[in-house]
DNA sequence: CTTATCCATAAGTTTTACTTATATAACCTT
DNA sequence: AAGGTTATATAAGTAAAACTTATGGATAAG
């Protein structure tokens, strides 16, 4: 056994600042503070006897002795992590646990998972709620399914859909308040998150060519997707919500679609896992699945108004 | 960064115990109790999941997973040493730390140097002397000599001479006791090591075909060869000693060999280095001049008693 | 010149890796 | 069968390593 394999924890480091030529980012990477790298560092600099980094101004540069030895680190780290792969992998059989936010995970997944299991009985879904994403590295959760225009995480991310997002409603609320155009929905309550972002009531109407004076209007304020569609569910007004999340709640005519005007682009999913879990055989079919029924689900309203000329269709 | 190289540091306990099939010479190897070696290994396994030995009575077996892990890993530590070994190398110029008996530091080694270092200018070497073999792995120390039959010690043992060992007096206690025969010696002194082992003066005695009396002998007791040889120099007795530890004493006609009687196998001269060392192009310098100037250290002695037909040399 | 960013270092704190002690099981010898 | 030896497993305690916090010095940018 070389002795100098004794340092081998140091070597994590030592190649993550190699890589970055910075120790701050190096620290970042690793979860720990800049001490800590450079105290490794320079721990493994004694030990070994070799100077493998030399510092210009606030850049980190590898010595020629610290360019060769990163480069066998690197080969050395990949042949471990083929070795852990090789012996971690899971069968496409199992448990799959799967975070969400609370919206996503009670409007659309739960209700549809029955479909999922029909097919694939031999895996195991297990659905968690999440407010916030859920790490997929470090903790038992396999897949993250989130709804953002950006998500910043360290892991595999693959867009499922853009779903536009669209004005939904009562269907006796459109006959009540004869709908038949944008302007008219300045008479209704309106719903609407208390963040909305991109996907706020003044976007939808920008989008529609109508001029929206808020103090006229009665807002609805809710914190969830979900507690937009369960208010207008109930004839609470009208609230903006993506196609996916609603079409269910459309297909059943528990609401309809008064406009086919969007905002676009719409609201964004994204599939999140770590490309190093053991069970990828597993997510990789729960997220086709999860693709094929988020593209499939976008049927079209029962009821809906027509396309205005500026705004036109396929 | 793989998040599986968290748990690298483990993998030293694994790879050994994989090799041997045993925790307990794991942990001899790595110089820690078996109980870390469990843990260790209990620890690996549970992070990642996956159980990599088997028991199977006294063995730890692999399992299949194991078996390709502890290939991987193999695979990985060579690339590493390979690393090291690419940017640990000294220089043949520099300086190398010698260690060795006390006998042979000031008999031998010492009072040759200045030879070494006319030859070799640029390697400047630094003689200790140590009761014990010093740690060569470690330590600051490269090279060792040592004079036993078997060392037990990690490192690479390279045998130099076998050293013959002869009885040696003063020139003038050959003319004063007229030592002429072997049987004469038992009216000397003799200077025996407290613990000498195989070269003790009954041994010789036997290889001489002499019976001898212990209790009718006066006896010297040293501790150390160097101590036999300074005795014997001043007149006092004869004493054991390899020829290379007297080459020097004979040459210069201080000391004379009586008998051309050796107890062979000899004593032998290792020399012991770490094969991982930096140093290694300036230790196989140093190795080289050492076995040249031993092996040609032996020469003719000025003055010694013909052998006897039943111990004839070439 | 000021501000921001980066690494180095010392001191303190937390976590990990180790040791010691003991239990259990397997193996070997008489 | 009994007794002794050898091997690993585990719990509790200890020592060492790895980390954090605080601060200083250097550099770069505005």
């Amino acid at each position: 056994m070389d002795k100098r394999l004794r340092f081998i924890s140091h070597l994590r480091c030592f190649e993550s600042a190699a890589r970055f030529q910075s120790y701050s980012q190096a620290a970042r990477e690793l979860s720990v503070t800049q001490a800590a790298v450079s105290q490794q560092i320079r721990n493994l600099e004694q030990q070994l006897g070799v100077k493998l980094f030399s510092r210009q101004g606030r850049n980190m540069l590898l010595t020629q002795q610290g360019q060769t030895l990163a480069e066998y680190v690197r080969q050395a780290f990949s042949t471990l992590s083929s070795g852990f792969d090789k012996i971690m992998v899971e069968p496409e059989d199992g448990v799959l646990t799967v975070t969400a936010s609370l919206s996503f995970s009670s409007v659309w997944l739960v209700p549809r998972l029955w479909k999922f299991s029909s097919q694939y009985p031999n895996i195991s879904v297990r659905a968690v709620a999440s407010a916030q994403l859920e790490d997929l590295r470090y903790s038992d959760i396999d897949v993250a399914v989130r709804q953002a225009d950006e998500i910043k995480a360290d892991v595999h991310q693959e867009v499922l859909i853009v779903d536009p997002v669209y004005p939904y409603c009562s269907p006796n609320l459109v006959e009540e308040m004869d709908l038949h155009s944008p302007e008219k929905l300045a008479d209704c309550w309106l719903v609407e998150a208390i963040d909305p972002g991109r996907f706020s009531w003044k976007t939808w109407f920008d989008t529609a060519g109508v001029k929206m004076q808020r103090e006229l209007i009665s807002w609805i304020e809710v914190t969830t997707w979900e507690m937009g569609l369960n208010a207008v569910m109930s004839g609470h007004g009208v609230c903006l919500a993506s196609a996916s999340m609603a079409s269910e709640l459309v297909n059943k005519g528990l609401l309809v679609r008064p406009f086919d005007i969007p905002i676009e682009p719409g609201l964004k999913f994204t599939l999140l896992y770590d490309k190093e879990s053991p069970k990828l055989a597993r997510i990789n079919i729960f997220a086709e699945w999860l693709k094929t029924e988020l593209t499939q689900g976008d049927s079209s309203p029962i009821s809906v108004a027509r396309p205005t000329e500026h705004n036109l269709r396929p």
